[in-house]
DNA sequence: TCTGGGGTCCTAGGACCC
DNA sequence: TCTGGGGTCCTAGGACCC
């Protein structure tokens, strides 16, 4: 049997950790420049917010003191992150960290029997020791489980266990196709089309219909609702990711180069110290840059540009160098910039890099090493509470053009 | 007026190899 | 006038997830 652990509202709860006065409030946390609602309670759900809408249309609610509109605090949702994990750690025999709150449990060799049992002494435990109220589902595959803790999450039952044939196809055929796992509003739109309605529909169809249809992804899916376990997200349990990558999207629609290349230096040597932190080098550097999406007047602009580099690194100041030189071939000037920001791919472990073909010799990488080293060790811990603590030079804007993003120019204790 | 961020995977088409 | 077959790799775009 498979588990999933699945934390409700959960930025929403990592809020009320920290204020209990917003229990059985309805709150919403916002992204980025306060733009769009990314969680909400269960009173938000009621009254009828999406996920991902603008700010700007529940201003009435706020301002009449129906909903209460909090920034997130990311910081402290990755902090309750990881202690959720490791309650869930506790229960299960191997577990996979699946999101910032959700983890699928590998509850092999344990009789379903024992499985309530468990869910109810991990719900016991997320709710005492942290605050944070959570759902589990138990089913053959990851896809049922997910379906398990949807139904749970709607009747309020903290746990569920699902080995009934009948009643697996019980719940198939009362939930919606566009609630399946992995099926978004596109392919929910095509299913309509197609005359597929409920997720118990779409599991009668023949597998090789389904298979020339939809593709592998959907016979996946259609396997995995017929008890085969094919969903093995390999990808979670590896060591290193693919990419990492920094975006943001500014407050106003920026003109000024000096800005932007602070931005992209910021966003290379934090995508850098990420990537040392996870013991990998990466052998491909993107920018990109994004126009304002509401406005096209002007017409959309999206340029974008990668560079391949001659040996994976991990090097912050070439890293930041390569990005800022890809900025320069792909800015326009007077184009207003809405959004932009640094991926870093091709990522390998640090322990096994090969050498430049055209500068192999291996000590020219102790002097960047040693000082990367020193880098992270004064900045250690004080990226999350604002600024570094050592910088580039790049990372500050010649002229401080009042932008009231939060950055500004420091020296930090060196003495003027 | 105001519209997020960080990821992965699959597919089709083009370019190339022998 | 006629013009093969079997591959791999890369990229862009589209879909999905939380």
């Amino acid at each position: 049997m498979t588990g999933l652990a699945d934390c409700n509202n959960f930025f929403v709860s990592c809020e009320r950790t920290l204020d209990p006065s917003l229990e059985g409030k309805a709150v919403v946390v916002l992204s980025n420049n306060d733009g769009c609602v990314v969680a909400r309670s269960n009173e938000e759900k009621r009254l009828g917010i999406k996920m991902g809408q603008p700010a700007f249309e529940i201003r009435e609610l706020v301002k009449n003191r129906e909903v209460i509109a909090l920034s997130g605090n990311h910081s402290l949702y990755r902090d309750i992150s990881v202690r959720v994990h490791d309650i869930f750690r506790r229960y299960a025999p191997a577990t996979i960290d699946y999101s910032v709150d959700e983890a699928f449990l590998d509850m092999d060799g344990i009789p379903a029997s024992a499985l309530p049992e468990i869910g109810a002494a991990i719900w016991d435990s997320c709710w005492r020791e942290l605050h944070i109220p959570v759902t589990l589902g138990f089913a053959k595959t990851k896809t049922l489980a997910k379906i398990v803790t949807e139904v749970c999450k709607k009747r309020a039952v903290h746990a569920g266990v699902l080995t009934d044939e009948n009643l697996k196809w019980k719940l198939l055929d009362m939930t919606e196709i566009r609630d399946l796992w992995g099926i978004g509003r596109r392919l929910a739109k095509k299913m309509y089309q197609g005359g597929v309605y409920s997720i118990g529909d779409f599991a009668r169809l023949d597998r090789g219909h389904v298979r020339k249809w939809l593709g592998v992804n959907g016979e996946r899916s259609w396997l995995e609702l017929h008890d085969v376990n094919c969903i093995t997200l390999a990808h979670i349990d590896r060591r290193l990711q693919d990419s990492i990558s920094e975006t943001r999207t500014f407050p106003h629609d920026v003109e000024d180069y000096d800005y932007i290349r602070a931005r992209i230096a910021i966003y290379a040597s934090y995508c850098s110290q990420r990537l040392r932190q996870m013991g990998g080098v990466c052998s491909r550097a993107t920018v990109f840059l994004r126009s304002n999406r509401f406005h096209t007047e002007n017409g959309y602009h999206a340029p974008e540009m990668t560079f391949r580099l001659d040996a994976p690194t991990d090097d912050a100041v070439v890293l930041v160098k390569t990005c800022v030189g890809l900025l320069d071939r792909i800015f326009s000037r007077g184009i207003g910039y809405k959004r932009a920001g640094v991926i870093l791919s091709e990522i390998s472990d640090a322990r096994a890099v090969q050498p430049s073909l055209f500068n192999p010799c291996p000590t020219m990488r102790e002097v960047p090493e040693k000082l990367m080293r020193v880098i992270d060790s004064l900045n250690s811990g004080s990226r999350s509470h604002g600024t570094p603590a050592m910088r580039l030079a790049s990372q500050l804007t010649v002229h401080h053009k009042g932008y009231d993003d939060g950055f500004c120019i420091s020296f930090g204790s060196v003495q003027p």
